[in-house]
Parts: structure tokens; C-alpha cells; sequence
DNA sequence: CAGACGTATTGACAGATGTCGATGCGTCCT
DNA sequence: AGGACGCATCGACATCTGTCAATACGTCTG
């Protein structure tokens, strides 16, 4: 997955190995994108929302009038949401209906784990 | 937390009640705030760079090479995830410390938790 | 004290992003 | 078939954001 660079002992004053430790380039985008997804109040709420549902779906015309954005924008919205993997879209008839992907939580907490690899709760 | 809304059923068309059920406009908003510190692929990079470290905790001279980007940007990342609460700064003698906050891990999954807020990982 | 060094702040700028109105496309109902 | 309705796309606009060079601030060391 991520490539490991070797290390180089340099120890100028503070700094020590420039050996990094973290996230490469790619993986860190990947995982950007998706808490870049989340970082909207407006996705927030939606997203919230569909959870929310007794039925784990809503439609468009659900979830404009609780946020008070217009359809475009939450149809904007939605599209961005999908497009990171959070939630599955399913046309019935007139209406598309969204609800949280099943990998959704998966997918954050991985986020979460390749960022935070050990930070554990409130030890130290 | 968050209110829970009786739920109503009314069955017009597609749309149900607008009960919402998520998260109001000012929970919203902090969750993004969190998810925002966390959807840049620098602050990603740093934070797991500084999370991997033996001892926890890395100064800005440490972090300028392995990204390749200048000192004051990521100074200004640094001070982002600062404000976020995932990173906590410690002047020590020239140098800044950083070191993820010991309070980071679950503000994320705080986070996590209240939108995605019973989604089971692979069920449903 | 004076210089060197690490870091933060400022100013500027290009690119990304959230929002809306207008419009186009599909589907349902009469 | 024709109209109504839900949703997506487009174009435009204001704002936010990431980035850097220049500079200021603090701390250590001669």
C-alpha cells in the first residue's frame, strides 16, 4: 500500500530522520476526500438525516425543506455524497431515493484509523 | 445531544414528514468543523506523520521536508488542526512541539458517531 | 548586545467550493 | 398525447481555502 521510505539519520538540532511515518501522497488524498465530504454543515445534515430515517432512505424533495437549500443545491450535495462512497442512490419510479452506503461507517472509520493509527482514546 | 422528533406519517407522495430527525444547524456545524480540520491531504499527512512518531510529537522544521511545502503553510495547517482540537502545541525553548491531542481520537469518533449515528458497519 | 535560527503573521493570489436560477430529461397521471 | 412533477445539469457568482514570499517575533548562542 503506502511505500516506505528508508531512514536518513541527519539529527540537526531538533529535527531528527526525515523519515516520515505517515501517509504517502496518495493514500492521504484518498483520505481526505472522504472527510472532505463531510466537512459541509449541508452533507452533515443530510447525511444525518437519511440515518435518521426509519426507513434508511429519503428521497430529494425529503431533505430540501429541512435545510432550506434549494433542490439544485442539495442534488449537488447528494451527488458529492455518493461520489465518495457515503451513500447509494436508487431511482424508483419519479423519485431517487438515497440511503447511507453499507460500507459508509467502514469507510470513515478507515479514514479515521489511517490517520490516528494508534492515538488511543485518552491514553498517552 | 440531539432531539429526537416523534415521527409523524404522512404519506403524501414520496415525501414523508419533514421531521428531519438529524442533526440541527449548530451540531452541524461543529461536526463539519472537525471533519474540515481532517479534509486536506497536508493535515492528513501531518497529523499521521506526527501520530506515527515514537515519541509522539514532531516541531515544524520536522514536517516542512516530508511534504515539501513551505514552513509558514504548514505552520498555518498546524494552527488549523490546532483550533480543531487534534493536535495540542507546546513551545519548548526554540522550538514548537506538536502532538496529537489527547482528546483527538474521540472527538473524531465523536464525530462519526453523530451522523452516521446507528449504521451499522456491514449489516443491514 | 548582536547575530543566527525556528516559528508565526501578513499580504497576495489562484483555484476550489457552496449556492442559486434557469433549463433539460424522465416518469407518472389524466 | 399532454401536462405535472421530481431530479440532474448548466452557467454564474461570491466566498472560502491552500499556497507562497516577505516580514515580524522569540529564543538561544557567541
Amino acid at each position: 500500500m503506502t511505500t516506505l521510505l528508508p531512514i536518513a539519520a541527519t539529527t540537526g538540532g531538533c529535527c531528527g530522520p526525515a523519515e516520515a511515518g505517515g501517509l504517502d501522497a496518495d493514500a492521504a488524498r484518498d483520505v481526505a476526500a472522504t472527510f472532505k465530504a463531510l466537512a459541509d454543515p449541508a452533507r452533515v445534515r443530510l447525511l444525518s438525516i437519511i440515518a435518521a430515517r426509519p426507513d434508511g432512505e429519503a428521497c430529494v424533495c425529503d431533505l430540501t425543506d429541512p435545510l432550506g437549500l434549494s433542490q439544485p443545491t442539495v442534488s449537488h450535495h447528494m451527488s458529492t455524497l455518493a461520489r465518495a462512497g457515503l451513500v447509494t442512490r436508487e431511482q424508483r419510479g419519479k423519485w431517487a431515493y438515497y440511503a447511507v452506503a453499507p460500507g459508509a461507517r467502514d469507510l470513515v472509520d478507515g479514514a479515521v484509523r489511517a490517520v490516528l493509527a494508534d492515538a488511543p482514546a485518552v491514553a498517552r
